[in-house]
DNA sequence: GTATCTTTTTACAAATTTTTTACCATCATT
DNA sequence: AATGATGGTAAAAAATTTGTAAAAAGATAC
């Protein structure tokens, strides 16, 4: 199901949305304030999110130009209210894919979303970078650098990794990780996936024994948020 | 215990499957043709069908579309002899999850039941979902947030919730959790479901001392109500 | 074949969860 | 109200799961 995340302050505008996306047959997540927000993106990779420009905390600005520096496929919709004009402008510079002026009529809103998915689906994916932390992934030429210097992956790592960030937000069993990334014509014991996450940790992680980005789930396998 | 059908004419390889699966714990079935195959799937309910391409009576591809059109939810596995590439694609086409060839190793056919089993149970993604009080449930991340705010739960802990939710408004007798929950094989005493049902409260309900949604029926069991 | 690199296994400590226990409160029934 | 059964809950005990280093096994390149 395709997932909208939408970020704005006001519950009832909120609320109205939510019930519009979830009519049209969305999955609809909510964050309250600019920084959940970029959180909540970040973490549930929606296949669209729309942004409120007036915030706590954080910008609407502020939050379209730090997600698009780490998930430049992710379309962005802002919201402005009236004479806001050069916000828009600037959210547009930002990466914004498209703005809609307060008040707007639900209809428009979800003509422009779908117009907005429509577009993003057909365009060559630009599904082969990804990044978090200080850490980019290039999932074509399997390339990953951290804090702009190469870091040499083997096989199985990059396999690894390209399956957890193509899962993300997920909890991934030790037994899926060795069924889909390892196939099924290889038998490894399940602690072969742990010892795996230890040298992901030990490479990607600011502080490989506080894992910030691997997560374990205890008694369900691990779960990457980036 | 999770039910396998095998239906397959020959007595060496039902025998050899048979004794793999009772060691992984399965409960085994056998048909030696395919009218039997039919019978057995329809009257016995297994979780999850092997059946053999080649066999007397009723083709394995025969049994396949009659069984995929009356129980359309029991997956099938076909195994088919070498050469037989037509039929592989031919029984996916009429609705075989899954094929193996013969020759096949035991513990690709054994990760592949399993596989298929998982899939099978994880397949309702639609209402993944749920929300009461102020607390949100997402089944598929396995996250409970409350107040907007994430909360820690331990496996068992949320296999539980889920089972609550799944079957709320029901009592819920102990014995019935115990087996739902925990599993055939597990049988804690019972004061371990209200152990559990006291974090539950301490982490979801308002007031833990005075519970408003999950509620216990005396001398009968809990019931959720969300 | 040897050297080198990668992957898997092993082993044990550490962390975490689950189960049991024990005691007291509450409830239903007489 | 007395009695016995049932439920709440904290804390102890038991069991499970995970982190990780190091050894073993397997691949690959030379």
């Amino acid at each position: 199901m395709t997932k909208i995340l939408i970020v704005e302050d006001e519950p009832n505008m909120v609320a109205g949305l939510r019930d519009n996306f979830e009519f049209e047959g969305y999955e609809v997540l909510s964050a309250y304030d600019g920084s959940e927000g970029l959180e909540k993106a970040l973490a549930n990779s929606p296949d669209l999110v729309l942004l409120d420009v007036m915030m706590p905390k954080m910008s609407g600005l502020d939050v379209c130009k730090q997600l698009k520096a780490k998930r430049p496929s992710i379309p962005i919709i802002m919201l402005t209210a009236r004479g806001q004009e050069i916000d828009k402008v600037v959210g547009l510079e930002l990466g914004a894919d498209d703005y809609v002026t307060k008040p707007f009529s639900i209809r428009e809103l979800v003509a422009r979303v779908k117009a907005v998915l429509r577009r993003s689906h057909t365009l060559p994916k630009e599904h082969d970078r990804y990044s978090f932390s200080d850490v980019e992934v290039d999932l074509r030429t399997c390339r990953i650098a951290r804090a702009g210097k190469q870091i040499e992956f083997s096989a199985m790592e990059f396999e690894l990794l390209k399956y957890f960030i193509c899962n993300a937000g997920e909890v991934l069993s030790r037994e899926r990780l060795l069924e889909d990334v390892w196939g099924y014509d290889r038998y490894p014991t399940t602690r072969t996936v742990d010892a795996h996450l230890v040298r992901l940790r030990q490479k990607l992680e600011p502080s490989p024994e506080q894992p910030r980005f691997f997560l374990t789930v205890h008694g369900m396998g691990y779960r990457f948020v980036g």
